[in-house]
Order: C-alpha cells, then sequence, then structure tokens
RNA sequence: GCCCGGAUGGUGGAAUGGUAGACACGAAGGACUUAAAAUCCUUUGGCCUCACGGCUGUGCGGGUUCAAGUCCCGCUUCGGGUACCA
C-alpha cells in the first residue's frame, strides 16, 4: 500500500482540528509544562523554510512533554505592530491593519499545513485592542511607579509624593534621571505643573528630553537595539543623534536585578554572556575634581566636577582631563581666548552623524583653557573636550591616564600630552599598558603595592578624604519608548498644560483612531497628529485635552505577552491570578539569538516589575532557553560570458570571461539548471543560449543569506505539497543540531521521505494491512527498547537530528527482521508522534485504536532488562590500536578477559614474544595490551 | 580590539577519554522491469595490496594519558555578537 502523505496529513488536520486536540485547560492533576516560540512579525513574504526550524523543534518537545503525562500550554501568536507594514501603507495607501491581517492570514495556512500542536483558542495579535489594553494598562502601572534603589523595587509614586511632604528629597532612595535636593517645603510650594515635571525625574515610564537615535528616512527614533554601527536594523537607514522629548522607561533601575537573575536560567552561557556585557556592570570609584584657582570655571563652578574611573589607582597618572562635547561643563570650562576654537570644535561635532563617528577613528578634540587639581598629587591639568567622551555613561568627565588607557594614550600622543607610567617594567612609549596587573610606581601612598591592592587602597583613602566615592555603573540605558509612527500601542496620556496625564483606567483600550495618511503632519508632528478628535474629555467634559501623538514600539507589545496566553480572554486582568499560578512561567523557549539585547532584556525587566507589584509570580519569564540556528540560504548561479547572452556550464566557466548572475533556486534541482524553466524565469533569457556539460547545464553555489534579492528563498509549503509535512518535520531536524546555523540544501530529503515509506512499509503485505499478534521476539524488543531509550535522552537534550538517525535505525533492524508485530509498532508509532504526527495517527489507527488520538496515547516505558547482552565484543588493542575484537561473556572477570585475550592465537602475532608491560581491561569497553 | 561559537569523507553530520566517520545524501555496481520510476541488495575516508592484511587519517604545532576528535598549552582560520562604556 502507497504512502499517501496528502491523504493521510489531510484527514488528520481536520480530525485533531474538529475534536480539538490541541485544547488546553488548566488542570490541576497533571503537571504543567510551558513551551513558547518566540512569536513572528507577519512579514508580506510568508514564511520560508527557516522559520519553523525552531517550531518543530517545540512542537515535538511539546508533544513528547504531552505523552510523557504534562499538561502542556503550547500557544502561538503574532507581534502584528511593526514598520514594515506602516512602510507599504505609505507606498501604498494599504491600511495596516488590512495587510497585517492579510499576512496573519497567510502565516496561518502556512503553519497549519506543517501539523503544529498549537492550542489557537489562544492565539493573541499584538495589535488587537483586546490585547493592548494590556500593554497600555502596564504602561499606567509603570508611569504610576517609581524604583526603590534600596529595597530594589518598584513601588507606587504615590509613596514617594508622602516622603517629598515629609522630608523632601531626603533619604529618598529613588531612582531618578537626574540627582535633586529639595526640602518638603519646596516641594509644597511647587505649582502642580511643577509636581508633575519633578516627578518625571522618577517615573518608570517618565518623559525627559533626551539624546536619541534619530531616523530620517523612517521618521522616528530607535532604541539602541534596534541600531547597529550608526544604521538602523530595519531598513538599513543612517542615525543620527538628536536632543527629543521622549517616553523612556527606566529599565536601568533594573540592571543589577536583571545581571543577578540571569544565574538562576537555563541559558547557554554566551547569551548571558551578551546580556551581562549589555548591561555592563562596572566598580569603581566617582572622584571629585576642582579647577585650578585663578580659571574663571573656578568661580562658576566651585563645587568642581565628578569623573568616573574603573582605575583609581591610576590617579598618579592622570595628565590630563576630558569632556564629552555635550557635557554642560564644556560652557563653564571655556575660557574667552579658547571660546572660539572650543565652539567651531563642537559644530563640526554636531556635524558628525553616528555612522561617521564610528567609521572614522581620527583623534579629534580641543582645549577648553581651563585646568583642574589633581585632588590626590595635587597636580594642575589641562581640561579637553574630545567626542572620544560619551556624554551618556558615567558623568560625561573622564580623567586621563594615558600610559595605561588606550584611548587616552591615542589622544595624548596626537596633542603631545605627557605619559606618565605607573607600573613597574610597563614599556608605554609605543602603546598603553592596559591590563590590571604588575607593581605601582610613580604614585605617591600606593608605590609598591599591586594594582589589585592599590584599586582597593585608593577607594579606602577617597572615601576617608571625601574626595569620592565607590561608584557602580551600567552600560545599560533606560528604553526609550516613543515613535514617531502610527502602526503602534497609543499611549493612554493626555496634555495638560504641557504636562502629561494618564486617561481613566476605565477607558482602556484607547483604541488607534483612523487617520487619512500614514504620513507625518506638515507641521512634522508625527501621523496621529492627522487623526480627528485624538481628544480626551475630563469626567465633567468641562475641558478637552490633546492625547498624546506618539506611539509604543515594536517591543511593548511582545514584552508581556507570554503572560496573556495563559488566559487570552480575561478582560479584567492581563491574567488571572489562578491561571498565572498553574502556568507560572515559560518551562522551554525557543527562538533566534537576534533577540539577546532587546526582547529578552524587556521582557526580563517588564516582568520583573509586574512582579514587584504583584500581578505574577514568578520574576523570572523564561527559565530555560534555546537559541535555534540560522537557515541559511544555499544560492545557485549561473555564469554569463560578458558581453552576451550566452551561460556556460561551472565546470566550463574558466574559460571564459563570466558573470555569475543569481538563479531562482527553485528552477534548480541537484544543481543541475533546467533550462526551460530558466528561459520562462525571466523575460531577459528568453533568448539565452547554453554551453552544457554532459549535456546538462551545473550551477554554481554559495552559502548566503536567505532572501527574495538572493533568489535562494524555500517556501515550506513547496516542500510540503512533494514530500508532506512530515517528511518537512524530520528533514528540518535532520540537517543538524538545533542550536547550529545551516544552510537549506535539499539534498537529502529523500532520505528522510524514503524512511517514513519503510516505516509505512512495515504495516503491509502488499496492499493488505499485515500485524501479527504473536509475542515479540528479544531481538525485536531490543530494538524497540535501544530506540525508546535513545529518542528519550536525544529529546531531553534537543538532540532532535540523532533521534530522527536511531529512527532510520529501527525501522532499518524492524525491516531485516521482517517484524509486523502489534506491540512493537504500536510503541514506536507512539514515540514517532512527537515527530510524524500524521503517519503516527495513521498507524495508531490501523493498530485498532480507533477511538483516541495518538497525542494522549502514553509513551512506552523503557525496559533495561531487553537490552541486557550475553556477550560483548571487546576489541583488543596493542599501544592502543585496535588489532581485533573478541566476543566473550557479558560477566566475565577483568582477569579471565585478559587471561583469554593475551592466550589467543591472534595476540601471538602481535606480542611478536614479548612479555606485556602492562594490561588494561575496561569492563564492557575495551582491552589495551601494552608493550 | 574584546567576548562567544566552530573546523571530522565529495556533502549534511555521529561519537559518557575506549573499534573515528553512526545515520543520511551523493556516487559506483547489481536485482526486478519491454523500459522508466519506485523498491531491494552490495561497495564507498585516503594510500599500498589480486587478496590476507598493512600504513595513514578529525585545521596546525606541542603536551597529559595505557588510550585524545574529545583534556591542557600555543597558533591558523571561518562564523556570530559587541565596541571610544573610562
Amino acid at each position: 500500500m502507497e504512502y499517501d502523505f496528502r491523504a493521510i496529513e489531510q484527514k488528520w488536520q481536520e480530525y485533531w482540528r474538529k475534536q480539538g486536540i490541541y485544547k488546553t485547560d488548566i488542570d490541576p492533576r497533571k503537571p504543567k509544562f510551558y513551551v513558547l516560540d518566540m512569536f513572528p512579525y507577519p512579514s508580506g513574504a510568508g514564511l520560508h523554510v527557516g522559520h519553523p526550524l525552531g517550531y518543530i523543534a517545540s512542537d515535538i518537545y511539546s508533544r513528547y512533554k504531552r505523552l510523557k503525562g504534562f499538561n502542556v500550554l503550547h500557544p502561538m501568536g503574532y507581534d502584528a505592530y511593526g514598520l514594515p507594514a506602516e512602510q507599504y501603507a505609505i507606498q501604498t495607501g494599504q491600511h495596516p491593519a488590512l495587510t497585517t491581517r492579510n499576512n496573519i492570514e497567510r502565516y496561518r495556512e502556512q503553519l497549519d499545513k506543517i501539523g503544529f500542536s498549537y492550542d489557537w483558542d489562544r492565539e493573541i495579535r499584538t495589535c488587537e485592542p483586546e490585547y493592548y489594553k494590556w500593554t497600555q494598562w502596564a504602561f499606567i502601572r509603570m508611569f504610576e511607579s517609581y524604583f526603590d534603589t534600596q529595597e530594589q523595587k518598584a513601588k507606587p509614586i504615590a509613596a514617594l509624593v508622602a516622603k517629598f511632604e515629609k522630608s523632601g528629597s531626603e533619604n529618598i532612595n529613588a531612582a531618578a534621571t537626574q540627582e535633586l535636593k529639595f526640602t518638603a517645603a519646596e516641594w509644597k510650594a511647587k505649582t502642580e505643573k511643577e509636581q508633575q515635571e519633578l516627578l518625571l525625574n522618577y517615573r518608570i515610564a517618565y518623559l525627559a528630553d533626551l539624546k536619541v537615535n534619530w531616523c530620517p528616512a523612517l521618521g522616528t527614533v530607535l532604541a539602541n537595539d534596534e541600531v547597529s554601527e550608526g544604521l538602523s536594523i530595519r531598513g538599513g537607514h543612517p542615525v543620527e543623534q538628536k536632543i527629543m522629548r521622549q517616553w523612556s522607561l527606566r529599565v536601568s533601575a533594573y540592571a543589577q536585578r536583571l545581571l543577578d537573575g540571569l544565574d538562576l536560567l537555563d541559558w547557554t552561557e554566551s547569551l548571558k554572556e551578551t546580556q551581562r556585557n549589555w548591561i555592563g556592570r562596572s566598580e569603581g570609584a566617582e572622584m571629585k575634581f576642582h579647577f585650578a584657582q585663578g580659571c574663571p570655571a573656578a568661580e562658576k563652578c566651585p563645587a568642581g566636577f565628578d569623573v568616573f574611573t574603573t582605575r583609581p589607582d591610576t590617579i598618579y597618572g592622570v595628565t590630563f582631563m576630558v569632556l564629552a562635547p555635550e557635557s554642560p561643563l564644556v560652557q563653564i570650562c571655556s575660557t574667552p581666548q579658547q571660546a572660539s576654537e572650543v565652539e567651531a570644535y563642537l559644530e563640526a561635532v554636531k556635524k558628525r552623524t553616528e555612522r561617521e563617528r564610528i567609521a572614522d577613528r581620527r583623534v579629534t578634540g580641543v582645549f577648553s583653557g581651563s585646568y583642574a587639581i589633581n585632588p590626590i598629587s595635587g597636580t594642575e591639568i589641562p581640561v579637553w573636550i574630545s567626542d572620544y567622551v560619551l556624554a551618556g555613561y558615567g558623568t560625561g568627565a573622564i580623567m586621563a591616564v594615558p600610559a595605561h588607557d588606550s584611548r587616552d594614550f591615542a589622544f595624548s600622543k596626537h596633542f603631545d600630552l605627557p605619559i606618565i607610567p605607573l607600573i613597574e617594567g610597563a614599556d608605554v612609549s609605543e602603546e598603553s599598558f592596559d591590563a590590571k596587573e604588575g607593581i605601582m610606581i610613580n604614585s605617591g601612598f600606593l608605590n609598591g603595592l599591586s594594582v589589585k591592592e592599590a584599586i582597593v587602597k585608593t577607594k579606602e583613602y577617597i572615601s576617608r578624604e571625601g574626595i569620592g566615592q565607590v561608584k557602580i555603573n551600567y552600560r545599560l540605558r533606560d528604553a526609550i519608548f516613543s515613535r514617531q509612527r502610527y502602526w503602534g500601542e497609543p499611549f493612554p496620556v493626555y496634555y495638560k498644560d504641557g504636562m502629561p496625564y494618564i486617561i481613566d483606567e476605565k477607558q482602556l483600550p484607547l483604541e488607534l483612531p483612523e487617520i487619512d495618511k500614514f504620513l507625518p503632519t506638515e507641521t512634522g508632528e508625527p501621523p496621529l497628529g492627522r487623526a480627528k478628535d485624538w481628544t480626551y474629555s475630563s469626567a465633567d467634559n468641562a475641558a478637552i485635552y490633546p492625547l498624546e501623538l506618539n506611539t509604543m514600539p515594536g517591543f511593548a507589545g511582545s514584552s508581556a505577552y507570554y503572560l496573556r496566553y495563559m488566559d487570552p480572554k480575561n478582560d479584567r486582568a492581563l491574567v488571572g491570578k489562578e491561571a498565572n499560578e498553574y502556568w507560572r512561567n515559560v518551562d522551554l523557549y525557543i527562538g533566534g539569538t537576534e533577540h539577546a539585547t532587546g526582547h529578552l532584556i524587556y521582557s526580563r525587566f517588564w516582568n520583573k516589575f509586574l512582579f514587584d507589584l504583584g500581578y505574577v509570580c514568578e520574576e523570572e519569564p523564561f527559565r530555560k532557553l534555546i537559541n535555534q540556528g540560522m537557515i541559511q540560504g544555499r544560492s545557485n548561479f549561473v555564469y554569463r560570458i560578458q558581453g552576451s547572452n550566452t551561460f556556460v556550464s561551472l565546470n566550463l566557466k574558466d574559460q571564459y570571461e563570466t558573470t555569475p548572475i543569481h538563479v531562482d533556486v527553485n528552477i534548480v534541482s541537484n544543481d543541475v539548471l533546467d533550462i526551460e524553466k530558466f528561459r520562462n524565469w525571466n523575460p531577459e533569457y528568453k533568448q539565452a543560449e547554453f554551453i552544457l556539460e554532459d549535456g546538462k547545464y551545473i550551477c554554481g553555489w554559495a552559502i548566503e543569506k536567505m532572501s527574495k534579492s538572493m533568489f535562494n528563498v524555500v517556501n515550506p509549503d513547496d516542500i510540503v505539497d512533494k514530500y508532506g509535512a512530515d517528511t518537512l518535520r524530520l528533514y528540518e531536524m535532520f540537517l543538524g543540531p538545533l542550536e547550529q546555523s545551516k544552510p537549506w540544501d535539499t539534498n537529502g530529503i529523500d532520505g528522510v521521505h524514503r524512511f517514513l515509506k519503510r516505516f509505512w512499509g512495515l504495516f503491509f503485505e502488499g496492499d493488505k494491512l499485515s500485524l501479527s499478534d504473536d509475542a515479540p521476539t528479544a531481538e525485536e524488543l531490543k530494538t524497540l527498547h535501544k530506540t525508546i531509550k535513545k529518542i528519550e535522552k536525544d529529546i531531553e537534550s534537543f538532540s532532535f537530528n540523532t533521534s530522527v538517525s536511531a529512527f532510520m535505525i529501527c525501522v532499518n533492524e524492524l525491516h531485516a527482521l521482517k517484524c509486523n508485530k502489534r506491540s512493537i509498532l504500536e510503541a514506536l508509532s507512539i514515540l514517532l508522534a512527537a515527530f510524524a504526527p500524521h503517519i503516527a495517527e495513521e498507524t495508531y489507527h490501523l493498530l485498532g485504536h480507533t477511538r483516541g488520538s495518538v497525542c494522549n496515547a502514553p509513551w512506552p516505558v523503557y525496559n533495561e532488562e531487553f537490552l541486557k547482552e550475553s556477550s560483548l565484543t571487546y576489541p583488543i588493542s596493542f599501544n592502543g590500536k585496535v588489532r581485533f575484537t573478541l566476543d566473550l561473556p557479558a560477566d566475565m572477570l577483568p582477569k579471565d578477559i585478559e587471561k583469554v585475550a593475551l592466550t589467543n592465537e591472534q595476540s601471538q602475532k602481535y606480542l611478536e614474544g614479548k612479555t606485556p608491560r602492562k594490561i588494561i581491561v575496561v569492563p564492557g569497553k575495551i582491552v589495551n595490551i601494552v608493550l
């Protein structure tokens, strides 16, 4: 009987849907298991074969856990807000909601064909009001909260206001944008507007003037993780720095907790390391410098200024100071003599885009004219201004130690500033010595100490003397949360007297209004400025206020989506208590590495915040995380002879001057070009001529990113049409280790398909179902139980490629044994159900289970007994080289094995009459005779 | 520059320190067939040998060990991430 995968797959997909097989509910009698895929952004291009890789892996794991008796939550949804739909809307006028809906439908169709076990009743779309109501709600909670640095947790802003009223800014321990000092009386004397402005300094969701990544081409600001090397990740447009009033989330307050939390997570070390670097904790000291007597700056700023350093031990080597061009100190420092030079420099810096700055590492800077005093050595040192110091990190001012910092070194060389070596034996004539090791010299009271000792001693000294304090800095910045875009969540915010206020929570969701064009207004306001009646009325209707015109960024909707899946229909809470306490958090999260510093930081932050307020019961959202590798494209090339329309086959191309041209991989099979299809592919090639080898046109190939422009996109539907979903699922897994990146290469898919046919063949004799009820033989049982053991171990360790091999070995062995025993095939069907659910369901029913589903079958119990061998094959090696093997009884003692091995006639040849110096017998493994 | 991964046949890949190359693709040969497809069987790291068998072999160079693809040290190289973060 032929394996008719089309009929089988269609039949069971329909059955599962009708029976609601994948519907999940809270069941206190069963242990829960939550398996989550990073939900996709539904792009217009649809899914390519790379997307389902992770989904297949998580589906196998979900099905396995379910067969093992767990109550598995395995949902799917769409990250539906985003720039591409809006860009498309700008170009075509098509509403992004419509494009998004169409794309989602297409995604759903593609996903359905692969036979996933998602509970679609729990589907969420981030652009639906029922969903984004809770994104807005969370924003309100953040607006209404501040972060207590003492207790390291979020608290209601009302508690902070109470402190202000009692004792002003004294001992408030609140994470803040700026450190402010005021008394209770001063607070009370402020107008409401002033109070509101001041509170923004502490709110977790706050509005502030910030230096942002402005992308003119996209017309919006971008978060740090949305920019790479001065270009936007989406679209690759240049990004520049600009000061704008923007919503931000005080993620930086959570830096330490985000760092500490990593230790408890079952994530790969490299991913945790990426997050640690992104958080960038550095321990050092903040030290106060004063301006030198006689400098105008000394009068303007008698309090001096702070610098942050991780190397307080190098204080005696400070030969100049550097300020960031954006630092407010720049104005204070510039002397009249230097004013014009400073001004010119600031202008030049302002003109450079972020990208130019990165690309062009020239040393630039200007002397301010002022001098500072080294607080420990008392030396007078010049204050410079340079863009190698960043305003956003530390205090925006540094003490430069050219001998032991490569950036300071480059600067001092360029401007010919002195370099004082501080470490014994360090040669700093050519480059700085940056390592934190060695013995201190030229350093007053630190001389003779090791660097580490000197760091500790300097910290003690400066704290004691009141020069400075020990300080921890983080690289992690607050997340900019405004986008000057249409297609995103509206902020539940209105403005009164220029100050933001939250709309009444009962009015959530605040729905995205319709607009006529998806472009900024003529006056340069965001697209929402075009909406009619985009206003908010006070409760008594006495006043009408304008609503916020920005929308939220892409990561807003994806930060807590995993919570919503637990309780997707709840209209009273993001997630109900019962559902949250049952499902708790994600046990297994599978997705790409590209979210390492964006989504995976934001959602950890978001979750910790909700945890602080008592809305969720787990502090970390994703217990175990696996990054699936990328599926790269395998592009094909044809070689056109230059200046002609003639194409030459790969192995003959070197005889001509050729240009390689990408050719659609879908008209190439095993690197052989379908010439007819090629001619029809593009009118330009209608008349193409070919120089063939062996009557075929062989294409060249290369591994590249899978993308439309490379013509190497392979669509899962095409594979499903040709081979079936089960083959696709198995083949994607068979390709190699899940976490490794690998090219999609269809060569080899036949092997997997053949395996399924062989498995199918075990059930039939000709066209007739043929199953035996006889007891299985020892050999059959051994094959089965070996397989159970291997599959279980491989699934647990996410080694799905080797489990597919194990299935192949099993079927090959059963085939050789001509096994058609019901009990063996039944167990095997259940094992296979996690990987190839359609064929497994069919065979399970063929075996007589006419009612239920293989999805709910009990996982076969592995029995060690069947694997016991009466004899073992020992490799006998001489000096580590295996020469022959011996079959010996399994229970033979090592000393007897030794005897048998030595007296064996084959051994005589290798012993060459010598007496062995040593004999190693590893029971069950090997014998090594050392001569 | 820094931080993570890798490097094994023609290809994808497998191997708790214990017979390297499982499983699959491809290739070659054979069976079945009028023929093809499908299916089945055999061979397949390299070199030497009719064969038995031997030598060699996991990016390179050292080391530890009875035994190293696996552990340690030093390189080469290819990916990925990140970067004036003081």
